[in-house]
DNA sequence: GTACATGCTGTAGCGACTACAGGAACAAGG
DNA sequence: CCTTGTTCCTGTAGTCGCTACAGCATGTAC
């Protein structure tokens, strides 16, 4: 399989498939003769689980452990849990922050439509800190 | 008040000062005979406005643009409440998403505390697209 | 044969900083 | 006056996870 149909299979772009090749995420593939890389459908398997830790924001880092982790009967459990418990704690973390600034925003836009004054809610609540 | 004054009574870092001189963010201050930067009251207000532009997760394009229509009587609330409105559109999104990803990672971590059998509920959410 | 798609390498850019290296100047105490 | 320690300067390179070229070689379809 040429890199364009796994790019179109996986949903991956070429140049992002690439970019996993050169920082040792995904294996290299064998090339033809003329030098175009050949991949089978173990790589097409191990794209895809790295596309869809992408997917739930896991990191590289974190997806380059899990890789190492799910590989023969090393599958252990307990540290792959652990990585995704704590992107789990990163994930919550930043949605209560993205909830208050929701609540932030939200009230001072309001008060853009309510209000008749001549100072900007918006501006005011910048410049005053 | 010198560079680092300014730091501490503002909480942004000096580099982050310098780095915002650099791109045209915050206006070049007058410098002492040795070279060192000098910087005012108005200074202190525009740099503690970026913070607080920065703290809700505006972009430096967008806090740049509402500085300008902070300025002389230039006011023109509509606009900032545009990019305003703009942001807040996608902080709900991103809102959104993160609560999605929240949801599915609870789920499988869950799964993982429950579950006694061998095979791992995150690694097999992974492998199964 | 001739388009046109696809592939290759290598480098530079994005946003918003952060982290040095290597040097100069200042403030306080002895 | 001298030392010590802090602050400040410039300039460059690194972070993360890609993305976008440039400039060329190869493969496929008609």
């Amino acid at each position: 399989m040429a890199i364009g149909r796994l790019s179109r299979r996986t949903g991956v772009n070429i140049e992002t498939i690439r970019y996993y090749e050169r920082i040792g995420l995904l294996d290299a593939p064998p090339r033809t003769a003329a030098g175009r890389r050949v991949y089978d459908d173990s790589h097409r398997r191990t794209l895809a689980f790295i596309r869809r830790g992408r997917e739930l924001g896991f990191g590289i880092a974190d997806i380059r452990a899990m890789l190492a982790l799910a590989s023969p009967e090393e599958a252990s459990c307990a540290e792959v849990e652990r990585i995704a418990q704590a992107h789990l704690d990163e994930v919550r973390a930043k949605l209560a922050d993205l909830s208050r600034l929701e609540r932030i925003l939200s009230d001072t836009v309001g008060r853009c439509a309510s209000e008749e004054s001549a100072a900007c809610p918006v501006l005011d609540m910048l410049e005053a800190g």
